[in-house]
DNA sequence: TCTGGGGTCCTAGGACCC
DNA sequence: TCTGGGGTCCTAGGACCC
C-alpha cells in the first residue's frame, strides 16, 4: 500500500482560524437583548433561511429552509430581515480586534479569518492556546458574540481545528497530534475537498482525511490534480497556503442575479435584467472598475440556462451606454412564450476605470457629463439605498442616442 | 439534495505561430 | 503544401468555497 506515517515537527508555523458562530443571528442577538437565548432566523426578505441561531438549529432548522415552512412548523421562532450593514460593522470590528494581536490577518469572509501567529508565543509570554483564548475572550466581551477558534500548522489544519468543537470551541492541533484529528474525519469534511473529489477518493479506497494524508507523495501526484496535492501537503503540516493580509479591493468578476416568480413577460424579464446590470455596474464603479466584457443570462423554470457574451470595444461601467447592447443581447437569448425565473449579469475582464473610460469619448465635455451624472447617481444610492434610482433607465435610452454617444459593441456571441 | 447569490482557481483543448 | 515539434494564448467548463 502507498502509505507513509505522518512525521511533523511542532510549531514551525502557527495559523489561527476564527469562525464566528451563527454570525448573522449572533449580531442580531448582540444588538437586541430581547433576542438572547431565543430561536431566531434571518432571511425573511428572501423567503429562505440565511442564518439560524443555535437555539433555532436545535429545533432542526437549517440554512436554505423556506421561511413559510419555518412559520408553519415553528410558530415561536423569531423571523427577521437580514441587515448586512449591521453584519459588516461587526465584521470590521472583529477583524480590527484580530489585528491588535497580529498584523497578518486574512479576511476570508464576512465571518471568518485566518491569522498568522507564528512566533507570537514569545511576544505574549504565553502558549498558542492561551493566545487563542485571549482572542476569544476579547471578542466575546467587546462584541458580545461567540467564535470558534482552531490553531495548527497550516490553514487546512486550522480549519479542521475550528470546526472540531462548535460553538465556542478552542482546539489546538500540534504536529504530533494531527493523526488523532484526521482519523475519524470523513475526507469530504476537509476544506477544498468537495463531493466529486470525495467520490474519487472513495474509489481509491480513501475514506478519511487520515487515509488521504498517509498516501505517499508520489501516489497523490499521480492520481490527483494540483489543488488536491496542495491539500495533502497542508494535511501533513506543510504550509502551502499563506495568510494573505492584503485588503480585498479588486475583483476578477462582478455578478448580480435575481430569482423571481416565474413569468413569460418580456418586459418584466428585461427590466429584471436591466436592474441586474444597474446593480453590477454600481458595484464596479465603487471599486473604480470597468468591464471589457459582460455576460447576460436567463434561466427558465426547468433550470435551462441561456447566455450571451458581449465584448465591448472599450470598457465602461455606465449602464446608460450599454443599454442598446443589452437589448441586442437579450433579444438573442430570449424566447417568446418560455417561462423564466431568473436573470443575471456577470461583468468580466475588469480593468481600472480611472483612465480607460476616457477612450469612449472624443469630447471631454461629454465624458465629464457622464461622470457627473453617475457621481450623482452613486451618491444618491449610497445615501438613500440603491432602490432609489436606476432600473428602467436602460429602457428609456433610444438607439439613436446610443449612436450619438458612439459606444460600439464589437462582438455578440451566444454561449452554448 | 438543493434552496439562492456571489465569488475563485485550475485544466483541457483549440487556435495560432515559428 | 506537407511533415513534425514546440510554444503561447485564450476559452469553456468544472470544482469548490462562503
Amino acid at each position: 500500500m502507498n502509505t507513509q506515517p505522518l512525521l511533523v515537527f511542532d510549531w514551525q508555523n502557527a495559523i489561527l482560524h476564527v469562525d464566528a458562530d451563527a454570525f448573522f443571528a449572533a449580531c442580531e442577538q448582540a444588538t437586541n437583548p430581547h433576542l438572547v437565548g431565543k430561536p431566531l432566523v434571518v432571511g425573511k426578505e428572501r423567503g429562505i433561511v440565511t442564518a439560524a441561531s443555535y437555539e433555532a438549529k436545535v429545533l432542526g432548522i437549517k440554512r436554505g429552509m423556506r421561511i413559510q415552512e419555518v412559520k408553519r412548523l415553528y410558530p415561536a421562532v423569531i423571523i427577521l430581515n437580514s441587515d448586512y450593514e449591521k453584519y459588516s460593522l461587526f465584521s470590521i470590528r472583529l477583524m480590527d480586534i484580530l489585528r491588535r494581536f497580529s498584523p497578518t490577518v486574512e479576511e476570508y469572509s464576512i465571518d471568518e479569518a485566518f491569522v498568522d501567529i507564528t512566533g507570537l508565543r514569545r511576544a505574549y509570554h504565553c502558549s498558542y492556546e492561551e493566545l487563542g483564548f485571549r482572542i476569544q475572550e476579547t471578542i466575546r466581551t467587546e462584541l458580545g458574540i461567540s467564535v470558534s477558534i482552531g490553531i495548527s500548522l497550516t490553514k487546512v489544519l486550522a480549519k479542521i481545528a475550528s470546526q472540531h468543537r462548535k460553538p465556542g470551541g478552542l482546539t489546538v492541533i500540534p504536529g504530533r497530534q494531527i493523526h488523532l484529528y484526521l482519523e475519524k474525519l470523513p475526507v469530504d469534511a476537509v476544506w477544498g475537498i468537495g463531493t466529486n473529489t470525495a467520490a474519487w477518493c472513495n474509489k481509491l479506497g480513501i475514506r478519511t482525511a487520515l487515509d488521504l494524508a498517509c498516501r505517499s507523495e508520489m501516489f497523490i501526484q499521480k492520481h490527483f490534480p494540483k489543488p488536491c496535492y496542495e491539500i495533502w501537503q497542508e494535511l501533513n503540516g506543510r504550509p502551502v497556503y499563506l495568510v494573505n493580509s492584503e485588503p480585498k479591493n479588486n475583483y476578477r468578476s462582478i455578478s448580480k442575479a435575481a430569482t423571481f416568480s416565474p413569468t413569460t413577460s418580456r418586459l418584466v424579464i428585461f427590466s429584471r435584467l436591466s436592474a441586474n446590470l444597474e446593480a453590477a455596474c454600481f458595484k464596479a464603479r465603487r471599486y473604480q472598475l470597468a468591464p471589457q466584457r459582460l455576460i447576460l443570462f436567463l434561466r427558465t423554470q426547468e433550470f435551462q440556462e441561456s447566455a450571451v457574451e458581449l465584448k465591448l470595444s472599450a470598457p465602461t461601467a455606465y449602464p446608460l451606454l450599454l443599454a442598446p447592447f443589452i437589448q441586442q443581447g437579450f433579444d438573442a437569448i430570449y424566447q417568446t412564450g418560455r417561462v423564466y425565473r431568473q436573470t443575471g449579469v456577470i461583468l468580466t475582464h475588469l480593468v481600472s476605470a480611472r483612465n480607460s473610460q476616457i477612450t469612449l469619448f472624443d469630447d471631454p465635455l461629454r465624458l465629464e457629463k457622464m461622470e457627473r451624472l453617475y457621481r450623482a447617481v452613486d451618491l444618491l444610492k449610497r445615501r438613500m439605498g440603491s432602490e432609489i434610482i436606476g432600473s428602467g433607465m436602460a429602457l428609456t435610452v433610444s438607439a439613436g442616442m446610443a449612436k450619438r454617444l458612439k459606444i460600439p459593441c464589437l462582438d455578440i456571441r451566444l454561449r452554448d
